[in-house]
RNA sequence: GCCGCUGUAGCUCAGUGGCAGAGCAGCUGUUUCGUAAACAGCAGGUCGUGGGUUCAAGUCCCACCGGCGGCUCCA
């Protein structure tokens, strides 16, 4: 019955909630308002007190620009936006004004009503309004919603409170541009941010959290830490600093032990190559513009943008039997991509970069193996770096695909019973799948709520075929191999700059840079200082001896600061008895310990890759 | 790429057409200290880059480059 579905929500805000099932199924009465609001649960409120927010946000910008256009405004996770095109770009002074103008709409205290009225009549109410009568073409039935309180009147399919009265605590936040209906062709509109939450404490309690996540930033985090640098010499591509690389390598390690466990062989393909190969993976038709090529001899090279292509050429270059596969290459040579430079984005998405790649190679009857054995191994990873469970997506067949769509159906088939055979979860993102399969997705949060794919798993429908792959079976015959592409950690940019801001920078033993700081007390203790640190080196610690010139309050901060997990202080006891005096990451004395048993420890926790445990102890 | 904002010392920032500043970090010296910042001094700048307006530009205008927030994209 309900059509109007005007004030769509962008997808990815509306995961999981509640409220998404209930858009989905279009379980929306027009008569809203037959439960009073004070009795609705306490998430429906909070919807309509953002959705009514949107409304008398483009209420009030109507107001101060009676020629403006408005499009779509629905709610969002921490509040509401409102897009609209203006004849002028709005500042700050003009949010100002805005959200003034909004609090009169509040303490008017104006009743908010909807109703449904035929299409003819809406083209009449929004006669002025390109973007709604676009809208209200898009509705298949016959009338459409209608909502208004005071002057003010919008299209929309409802879910509001019954006042203006009732928006509880808001504030603009900021704007942006947005396209219109979110393709690129189409006019970039102003979109206005709010925040929105039940009460003042809410909205000031959101607000300290969003500060609170900028110090975790890994931009902040990764220059206070020394860790990486970006620079203007070459926008997108990191430079590792001597920390930063101690933590790209051990990563890359953890990886490689876990390859000889998993079955997966190493290998080493080219950065540089000849254009033909990525016409033949189609690589070529559809990035050739976001990749770096050369002219080398008159001839059209392009440095490798992804390993899939070296990775089958490399196939093609074997002969392998049944008996071989499956083959499961492993790389994590450097990839680089020319992405745009709106796009780019601290170590979340860089223009120069490495995974820990891999491709499978198999029989058909292998899939589903190889399917479960990546996701335990996912599970795992995720698991030891203490990284909690990841949002799974299942991204299908996009509108440009390669392959025949039987094969596509039976990926994308495979990969969602997969995912719910290791009991996990996952929401659909039709459309979005990689050009030659199906992909399941990954996703974690960064400090401030953004979602980014790190690990990722596709069945290829294309390729294999397109490179003329083929491996001997037991019937003598040659087959067409199956491929699998797979990452857990995705790029390791990506993953340290999520990973720094999930742990703050308080990283398990193993992967922090540095393991210990010794601090002498004094002068005369630097020498004892130098042997702990040789004895602690032999076990391959990373250690350090704070010898500046500096009371040891200010060398203990230094350390904390640094996030180092062990500080280890010796005086003139300590030296006397073999030992230091043990304070940790969280700040806690442990006390004097004889050295032997500090390495056994710090031995024990690096080698069982145990997680930080300890609550980050902050100072301003 | 698009819309908006932004760029002053290594970092955080002040400087609203008239002599480029502060704190922290750095360096030097003094201090030799028991669990989150000792004290003093010194040094540090083509105000992103290039044009323009002006007697005079860090400040106003234009272009480009980088960054930030979104949008779009993400093999």
């Amino acid at each position: 019955m309900r059509g109007a579905f005007v004030c769509v929500q962008p997808v990815s805000r509306l995961l999981g909630s509640p409220r998404a099932a209930q858009v989905a199924r279009g379980l929306f009465p027009m008569n809203e308002h037959d439960t009073p609001f004070a009795e609705l649960p306490v998430e429906e409120q909070l919807f309509r007190m953002r959705h009514s927010a949107a409304h008398v946000l483009a209420e009030a910008v109507l107001e101060m620009f009676p020629e403006a256009k408005y499009a779509i405004g629905p709610p969002v996770d921490n509040g509401f936006y409102y897009d609209f095109d203006l004849p002028r770009p709005l500042n700050p002074d003009d949010l100002v004004a805005l959200e003034a103008r909004m609090r009169v709409s509040v303490e008017r205290n104006l009743p908010i009503r909807g109703e449904q009225i035929p299409k003819a009549q809406a083209r009449e109410v929004f006669k002025d309004q390109p973007y709604k009568l676009e809208l209200i073409e898009g509705i298949t039935d016959d009338t459409v919603g209608y909502f208004r309180h005071g002057e003010f009147q919008d299209l929309c399919r409802g879910g509001h409170t019954e006042t203006t009265g009732q928006l509880g605590a808001f504030a603009l936040d900021r704007v942006a541009g947005a396209y219109w209906r979110g393709d690129e062709k189409n006019a970039m509109l102003q979109r206005v941010y709010g925040l929105l939450f039940p009460t003042a404490e809410a909205l000031d309690a959101y607000r300290v959290t969003r500060e609170e996540a900028e110090k975790r930033d890994h931009r902040r985090l990764g220059r206070e830490l020394d860790l990486f640098h970006l620079d203007p010499i070459s926008p997108g591509s990191p430079f590792f600093h001597p920390k930063g690389t101690v933590l790209y390598n051990e990563l890359t390690e953890y990886m490689r032990s876990l390859y000889t466990e998993y079955g997966y062989s190493e290998v080493i393909t080219p950065q540089v190559f000849s254009a033909e190969l990525f016409k033949t993976s189609g690589h070529y038709q559809n990035f050739k513009d976001d990749m770096y090529m050369l002219e080398i001899d008159e001839q059209e090279f392009g440095l490798k943008p992804m390993n899939c292509p070296g990775h089958c050429a490399l196939f093609r270059s074997g002969h392998y039997s049944y008996r071989d596969l499956p083959l499961r290459f492993a790389e994590f040579t450097r990839l680089h991509r020319n992405e745009r430079s709106g796009v780019l984005h601290g170590m979340t998405r860089v223009r120069s970069f490495s995974q820990d790649d891999s491709h499978i190679y198999c029989t058909p009857d292998q899939v589903e193996h190889e399917i479960r054995s990546v996701f335990a191994m996912a599970k795992r990873i995720y698991e030891e770096l203490g990284l909690g469970l990841p949002v799974i997506r299942l991204a299908t067949r996009p509108e440009k695909y390669a392959g025949e769509i039987p094969d596509w159906d039976v990926a994308e088939q495979q990969l969602g019973d997969s995912v719910r055979s290791v009991g996990y979860e996952y929401t659909l993102a039709p459309g979005e799948g990689a050009f030659y399969g199906p992909k399941v997705e990954f996703h974690f949060r960064d400090a401030i709520g953004r979602s980014w794919q790190l690990g990722t798993l596709q069945i290829d429908v294309a390729m294999p075929t397109r490179f003329g792959l083929q491996y001997t079976g037991a019937d003598g015959e040659d087959h067409t191999p199956h491929m699998l592409h797979r990452a857990i950690l995705g790029s390791l940019e990506r993953f340290i700059g999520v990973y720094v801001e999930h742990t703050a920078g308080h990283f398990p033993l193993w992967l922090a840079p540095v393991q210990a700081v010794v601090v002498p007390i004094a002068d005369r203790h630097v020498e004892y200082a130098q042997q702990v640190r040789s004895m602690l080196r032999e076990k391959g610690l990373r250690v350090e001896v704070d010898d500046s010139n500096e009371r040891m309050g200010a060398k203990i901060r230094r350390a904390q600061l640094q996030r180092v997990p062990y500080m280890l202080v010796v005086g003139d006891r300590e030296q006397e008895a073999e030992a230091a005096a043990v304070r940790d990451g969280t700040g806690a004395d442990l006390g004097a310990i004889p050295v032997f048993q500090i390495i056994d420890r710090m031995v024990d926790e690096r080698d069982s890759r145990a997680i930080y445990a300890g609550a980050p102890h902050e100072q301003a």
